[in-house]
DNA sequence: ACCTGAACACCGTTCAAGT
DNA sequence: ACCTGAACACCGTTCAAGT
């Protein structure tokens, strides 16, 4: 097994610079700007972007790195919550939310979960994972108006991060809260 | 005002061409399909293409000339028809199986309502306006659960049926269905 | 009145050559 | 070990020149 090797610092910086140049191009013309484009403004050939990432996805991956464990945190904690149905809602909230870092997001997601290949594949399975045991708390919980499938709740939070990134964070909100209404069931 | 001419043969058949082989491609690739390859495969220069259709749009718009005075007719149909809850339903189903025609139609669907200047605008309006009438039909006969606007129901629609182009068409279903389920008051 | 195709600008991706 | 930049293939859009 070799040993981890320490970068050399130029790498580094590269790296450093094109990761917030992509940042930047991303949230601006969402996840199909030009990589042209953001070798460019970071100082490097494109050569170099594809020698740090090989894939935009690679790139979109190395993004969301931060964004994700925060995601996955606020997912472990609402599964020990005491009360299965806010927390299913409050969950499928922040996915879309989370969904909309960047316009195209929501289809890169929609198409990882299925696409093993992707390096957004992980971090799919594992939105859809815990979307799955939230929802199987609220099934026991008597919380549920009608059933429905893990498949179900991740295609919701894709078009609905989708829908917001083209209106508003708050039309995709009404779609998540009129489907939710749908799911479960009106407290007694 | 002047008199309608006819167009030359050629031209007439160069346009049959063009839409015959963008239909192909659209099915095929999706509504960015290359314009270069459609030409190519019509057998016209890429001026050609232009010289019929202006923009991408208009194009997508002729191809659904057809399609879209059936939906229409089928909205007619459904503001006559007895049960508005039911009505609703349909439409909403019916115009997410519409939107669902080629990969990237949700999209322009949803982006032609705010932009005056596309040539699906116009569309998009009588899909919308068709929608607000159903839903106020179903709220005076007082079968809605909570209230939504004409919006939420073009969101819906559209996420739908953006879900449906890259899932399934039986998946794009059951989101409406959820969301139906938190719009329509149960049946007494 | 319509068509052609060259021209321009832009992009994704690879890879031999450099340091 | 990493970087450069030319090379190739592909595309959208315009427009002068043809018929």
């Amino acid at each position: 097994m070799a040993a981890a090797r320490r970068p050399r610092a130029d790498a580094l910086r590269n790296r450093d610079r094109l990761l917030a140049e992509a940042d930047a191009a991303f949230r601006e013309k969402g996840t199909d700007a030009s990589l042209e484009g953001i070798a460019r403004r970071a100082g490097v050939a494109t050569g170099t972007l594809y020698g740090h990432f090989p894939t935009r996805r690679a790139l979109l991956g190395a993004l969301l790195r931060d964004r994700n464990a925060e995601l996955f945190r606020r997912g472990e904690e609402l599964l020990a919550a005491p009360d299965p149905a806010a927390a299913l809602t409050a969950w499928v909230h922040a996915v879309t939310e989370h969904a909309a870092a960047y316009q195209g997001l929501a289809a890169e997601l929609a198409e990882g979960i299925d696409d093993e290949a992707s390096e957004l594949h992980e971090s799919c399975v594992r939105m859809a994972d815990i979307g799955d045991r939230l929802l199987e708390n609220a099934r026991a919980a008597g919380a549920l108006r009608r059933d429905a499938t893990g498949a179900d709740l991740f295609a919701l939070m894709n078009a609905a991060a989708w829908t917001g990134e083209r209106t508003s964070p708050e039309q995709a909100g009404r779609l998540v809260d009129l489907a939710m209404g749908g799911l479960l069931a009106p407290p007694c």
